[in-house]
DNA sequence: TGAATTTACTGAACCGGATAAGTGACGCGA
DNA sequence: TCGCGTCACTTATCCGGTTCAGTAAATTCA
């Protein structure tokens, strides 16, 4: 089956291939009536515009790149980062734009990508996340001029839009609860420690707890997966000074936690009170229901969507500061049991 | 920064556009010679061949699509797509090919994005997942002639590769193990009905109980959530006939389903086995851990790359049949409970 | 009424590769 | 030594859009 092309509809409309895109594009050159009656012809014989000759006379590719820098296994079941794509889809869906997904696995093989895509021209713009420090993917991209929005920081991104959440704010809301609650011991197990937002996070949960009296102030790094959640956790509770709650960097490491807690005899929220960041599905499918920091990360996700399409646009893009989690309370948080 | 093109290296290599052509092509028609000094200029200068030319200029897209049809909730926490999205990559990665993602909310609009992506040529051919009873996509790619590799078969597809995995067998041994620790009301939480897949699982749960003499093979539909999936826990675990063991078609519904026997004040393993149809880390991270039927979901992937990139290059595909997932027994399973 | 401007187009160049057709130079067999 | 085939290229065309320069007709304005 042949495509058609606007050739095929300038033939049928009797008017040139010039006059075709014009109409077809919205720009002045054609009258209104010429200008419906190509459309029409267009509708009716299921035109496309062939993306790849579009892309190769200048205009922009329509499409934006992602790429996923963690192992298989921890991809497939941290949800953050579908809930991310879905958000993103919601806008780039709405206008046509591809979204190109390349699975890699060092940031190191993440600029090479960056710099095939840009060279190849097959995205106008990319989403980064997971910025680190000193982060070599950054002045790739400003060197290739490559638009981006930077999920994860905030952090020193030169050019580049950011889009960050308030996660200060959501540990100090959480710390908080906790507080209210009647818990003095508070441990944190945290996820990559390179990662910038958890260094803002650790920063941040130190400082609150410091402000509000609470001396000991622990955080386990961990790296997002269940098991070393569960083994972090476990190092926490053997500790004759156990903490009476931990809050967990995301929902994986919350439920292996919780699973762990449940092993040793501990119960949950009795003995142990758990905070997950995040709120998926799996925090209400767990027994008890894990108390969460919610925020909605396909709104998180569309936000960044708009930017890097502005950016894309040339229009200026501002860093952006997200709303703040709220805290959704469930069964595994209640007062430390006196002992 | 400009993009490096054919005509660049051209002009370093005294040579003309063509002969560039052919050498990074590996086409006959340059000496040896020749050819290194070109290979070495474009290495050198960073050369990336234009996606969107070289798309023009009839050969291929070098991407390929798939689209997503389950809400966003839904999909953030099943593991399964991201473990099959991490299959596709390790093979197109390796021949450079891009994918190109689409979540979308019906059947219906999923044809609508295959007719555009053929008509933009933006991919060479899809991935189709979740195939259903007369999928109204089958006959819509068959009439574009775009390539595709049906997972989640078997069905009635044309001339369209497919790919499946034996859930008879699968069934079968679960079904067995569990008869030999001694259940004999074993019941089943099943996955989205109108999918194919699901109806073959719950035909051969069928047949195999009947097989082994168990008369109340009963499946009880559900949709992959684990707020459904405990929902048809909780039917299933207030019959005064209850089963002492149940097979969920997914991970989620399975946790969800050992949270409710908690609540219930069931023992897992005592009063109820549980066994998850997919195994991923979800299911170690529970207490007690699950049970799993366990496969490979990545080399899955893996597998539907292989046959979709082999279809795209026009050698004959044929169905396949992926091995039998097999049986991890974990803590959920035991002897049922004397009573 | 004539000149200037605007409108509604057409024609052609261009993007950057792939590739068919053409062209000398060279080697080799008769 | 002629003719033929092969090699190593060059030249030119094509893919399907976008866009700029040009043009004839219609309209505006003095």
């Amino acid at each position: 089956m042949k495509r058609p092309t606007i050739a095929d509809i300038a033939r049928k409309a009797g008017v040139s291939k010039g006059a075709v895109s014009y109409a077809l594009n919205g720009q002045p050159g054609v009258s209104d009536a010429t200008r419906q009656r190509i459309v029409a012809i267009a509708q009716e014989i299921g035109f496309n515009p062939n993306s790849a000759a579009r892309a190769l006379s200048g205009a922009s590719a329509r499409a934006v790149g992602l790429t996923l820098c963690r192992p298989a296994r921890i991809l497939s079941i941290e949800p953050f980062f579908m809930g991310l794509i879905s958000g993103f889809e919601q806008e780039l869906a709405a206008r046509s734009y591809a979204l190109t997904l390349q699975v890699v696995a060092t940031p190191q093989t993440e600029t090479e990508v960056y710099r095939r895509w840009w060279g190849e021209r097959r995205v106008d713009g990319v989403f980064v996340t997971d910025l680190r420090e000193n982060d070599i993917r950054i002045p790739v991209l400003n060197e290739l001029q490559l638009p981006a929005v930077v999920i994860g920081g905030p952090g020193d991104t030169g050019e580049l839009a950011q889009l960050w959440s308030d996660d200060a704010g959501a540990i100090t809301e959480a710390v908080g609860y906790l507080m209210a609650l009647g818990h003095r011991r508070i441990a944190r197990v945290g996820g990559l420690p390179d990662l910038l937002h958890t260094q803002t996070r650790t920063r941040a949960f130190t400082e609150v707890c410091a402000k509000l009296g609470l001396s000991e102030a622990i955080t386990v790094p961990s790296d997002y997966t269940g098991e070393e959640g569960g083994r972090a956790t476990r190092r926490l509770l053997i500790n004759a000074e156990r903490p009476t709650a931990i809050i967990y960097d995301n929902d994986v490491m919350a439920v292996a936690g919780l699973s762990v807690a449940q092993e040793m005899g501990l119960s949950v929220p009795g003995d142990l009170s758990i905070v997950a960041w995040d709120d998926s599905p799996l925090c209400s499918l767990v027994h008890p229901p894990l108390t969460a920091l919610s925020r909605d990360i396909a709104a998180y996700g569309a936000h960044a969507a708009r930017q890097l399409l502005a950016a894309i646009a040339g229009e200026p893009v501002g860093d952006v500061e997200e709303g703040t989690a709220h805290l959704t309370p469930r069964g595994s948080t209640a007062p430390p049991r006196e002992n």
